[in-house]
DNA sequence: CATTGAATCGGAGGGTTCTCCGCTTATTTC
DNA sequence: GAAATAAGCGGAGAACCCTCCGATTCAATG
C-alpha cells in the first residue's frame, strides 16, 4: 500500500524471496516460537543485516509470512459473496466476519501469536488497520452515534491470537464455542436482543 | 493465594525485598522500559541468577512491582463502597469496574505495558484472574444465559493497555472518551438500550 | 565497455534475557 | 555447639535481537 519510488534491485529481491522461504521452511519444522533471526539468516546464506534491512524487526518479517495469505482474505470481506462480502445488512456482515478472523488466526496462529508480541507498531500495523477501518465502517452503518472505530477496536482486540488460545487451551473451549460467543457479543454490540438471546 | 509450604528463609526475604526496592527506583529514574535485570541484580548486590529464581523471569517481577498497589484496588471493587462494591446493581457495578480499571492502567501504564510483552502465563496470570473472576460474576448476573467467562475477556481486553495506549495516542482520544465508549460497550452487552442511547 | 555513485551486503559486536550448576549459607536436629 | 540437609546464591556462558559501517555489487550513463 506504500509507492516504492525506486523500484527493488535485483539482488534485493533475490534475497527477500529467500529468506522469505527459508522462514517459512524453519517455521513449518521447528515451530514459530524457535524462530532465530540469526539461523534465518545463516541458512539463507546472507548476513543478519540483511534481514534486518528488508524487514526492519522480527515482526516485520512475521508479517510478511502473514501477507501471502492475508489478501485472499481481504478479498472476501471486500468484494466476496454476502454474508461476508458486500450486500448483506451491516450486522450480519459484522458476525460473519468476526467469525471469519477466528479461522484467519487459527490458520496461522503461531505467527499471529508472534505479532502480538512485538512492538506496538507491529501490533496495529499490517493487516489490522485494514481489517480495523473495513469493521468500524460497518459498525457505523449498523449503529449509528456509537464511537464506531473504539468499538472496532474492542471487538477485534476480543479476537486477538493470545486470548484465542487461552480460551481453546485452558478453558476448553471449542473454536465453535468461542465463535458461538462472539456471535452473541457482536448482537449485543449492534443492537440485538437486550436481555434474552436466541440459541447460538 | 498459594499456599508455600516451606516458609521462605531471611536472607532471601531479604534479597526479595532488596530487588523490588531497587526495581522500583530505576524504573522511577530511567522509565520501565529501560528495566535491565543484569543492572538490577548488579545495584542490589546479587547474582542475576537470585532475580530469576525469585521473580521467574522478567514479567514476574513486573508484577511484583505491579501487586504492591494491586491490593488496595481489589479492597475497592470486592468490598468497597458502591456503585463499584457491593451494593449497587451488577450493571452498574460492571461500568464502575470498567471505569476504574482504565484508572488501574493508567496508573502503572509502563509495568502493565511490559507485563503484556511477556509470555501467556504472565499475560494471563497474577491479577488477571482475579479481575475475570469478579467481573465474570458480575456478568453472570446482569445477563443470565449468556457465556460471562467469554465477555469477561472480551471486556478485559478492551482495556488492555497496548490498546488504551494506541486510541490515546494515535487516535487522540482522551481518557474520558475512553472511559465513555467504554461505558456504552458495556451498557449493551448488560442489556441496555439496543440501538440509540442516551449521551456519555 | 569503463566509470561512477547509490543501494545493498554481511558479520563483528553491544546489550539483553535467561540457564546451569558447583559453592555457600540458613535452619533444624541431636 | 556441631553435624546434616535443604535452600539459596552467583556469575560464567549460551542464545538471541538488533545496530553499525566498511566493503561490495548493481545498473544507469557516456
Amino acid at each position: 500500500m506504500i509507492g516504492q519510488p525506486p523500484p527493488e534491485r535485483a539482488d534485493a529481491a533475490r534475497n527477500r524471496q529467500k529468506i522469505i522461504e527459508v522462514a517459512s521452511r524453519m517455521i513449518a519444522e521447528h515451530g514459530a516460537d524457535q524462530l532465530s533471526l540469526d539461523e534465518v539468516a545463516k541458512e539463507a546464506g546472507v548476513g543478519v543485516g540483511t534481514v534486518y534491512r528488508r524487514f526492519g524487526d522480527r515482526a516485520g518479517l512475521v508479517w510478511a509470512l502473514i501477507d501471502e495469505r492475508e489478501h485472499r482474505f481481504q478479498q472476501a470481506f471486500l468484494s466476496g459473496p454476502p454474508p461476508i462480502g458486500p450486500g448483506a445488512p451491516p450486522a450480519e456482515r459484522i458476525r460473519a466476519f468476526l467469525s471469519a478472523v477466528v479461522d484467519r488466526v487459527m490458520d496461522q496462529e503461531d505467527l499471529f501469536l508472534l505479532v502480538e508480541l512485538g512492538s506496538p507498531k507491529a501490533r496495529f500495523g499490517g493487516p489490522y488497520k485494514v481489517h480495523h477501518t473495513h469493521l468500524a465502517g460497518l459498525l457505523a452503518q449498523a449503529r449509528p452515534g456509537a464511537d464506531a472505530r473504539f468499538l472496532a477496536d474492542a471487538l477485534l482486540a476480543s479476537v486477538n491470537a493470545y486470548l484465542i488460545r487461552y480460551q481453546r487451551d485452558e478453558r476448553g473451549m471449542s473454536v465453535e464455542a468461542i465463535k458461538s460467543a462472539l456471535d452473541d457479543l457482536a448482537l449485543s454490540v449492534t443492537g440485538g436482543p437486550p436481555t434474552s438471546r436466541r440459541r447460538g
